[in-house]
DNA sequence: CGACCGATCGTCT
DNA sequence: GACGATCGGTCGA
């Protein structure tokens, strides 16, 4: 499953010349045309959701309850519309940066728990929707961080509740103990 | 602590 | 016109 891959990567973005970058702690998968929870479910195909059918490594960012943009890697092939939600990132470079775009005044584990302020923290914003992630405005990288396979834990989804049977599905995966995972499963 | 609530607007019906 | 893949502050126990 791509979403245990993504954890312990690092997720780099250039925006507005600025280099801020974080080691992914939290992931969440969005199933494609059958799962309930995703914005593709029965296939919808709308300007939003498009950019979930492209290829892998194609961001969609999208605008949610008004004011949080949330980050997610599309992940499988052209026209299957599977994607994985960043929930959580460990800071790494630019965290003075990080704190500017956040309001924030210093750091703590707030600053890029839960999708909301990952986005916010590394500057990503709808704009950044369908691009393509293999180029240098935001890409994914690793380094010889390893994580042991004891360290990976899974649980239902956060927030999605209406979304039946689904929501029970052990879709989110993040890593023990780390500061930075968010909320517990409501 | 946990529960509740307000902010705020793009997207789809 | 309703609602959401959220966050953070406040209130009461």
């Amino acid at each position: 499953m791509i979403a245990r891959e993504l954890l312990g990567k690092i997720i780099v973005t250039n925006i507005d010349g600025i280099t801020t970058s974080g080691r992914i702690v939290e992931t969440e998968t969005y199933n494609g045309i059958t799962d309930k929870a995703s914005h593709a479910y029965g296939g919808r195909r709308t300007n939003r959701t498009e950019p979930m059918y492209a290829r892998a490594a194609t961001a969609y960012v999208y605008f949610c309850y008004g004011m949080h943009h949330l980050f997610n890697v599309v992940t499988n092939e052209k026209d299957i519309p599977h994607a994985v939600l960043v929930r959580a990132v460990e800071p790494l470079e630019g965290i003075e940066d990080m704190l500017v775009r956040t309001g924030k005044k210093k750091l703590d584990f707030t600053l890029t728990k839960g999708p909301g302020n990952v986005a916010k923290a590394l500057g990503i914003n709808k704009l950044h929707t369908g691009l393509n992630l293999l180029s240098d405005t935001i890409f994914i990288g690793e380094d010889d961080y390893n994580i042991e396979e004891t360290k990976i834990a899974s649980s239902p989804r956060i927030g999605v509740a209406y979304a039946a049977e689904d929501a029970l599905l052990l879709y989110r995966f993040f890593i023990k103990g780390n500061l930075f995972v968010s909320a517990k499963p409501r």
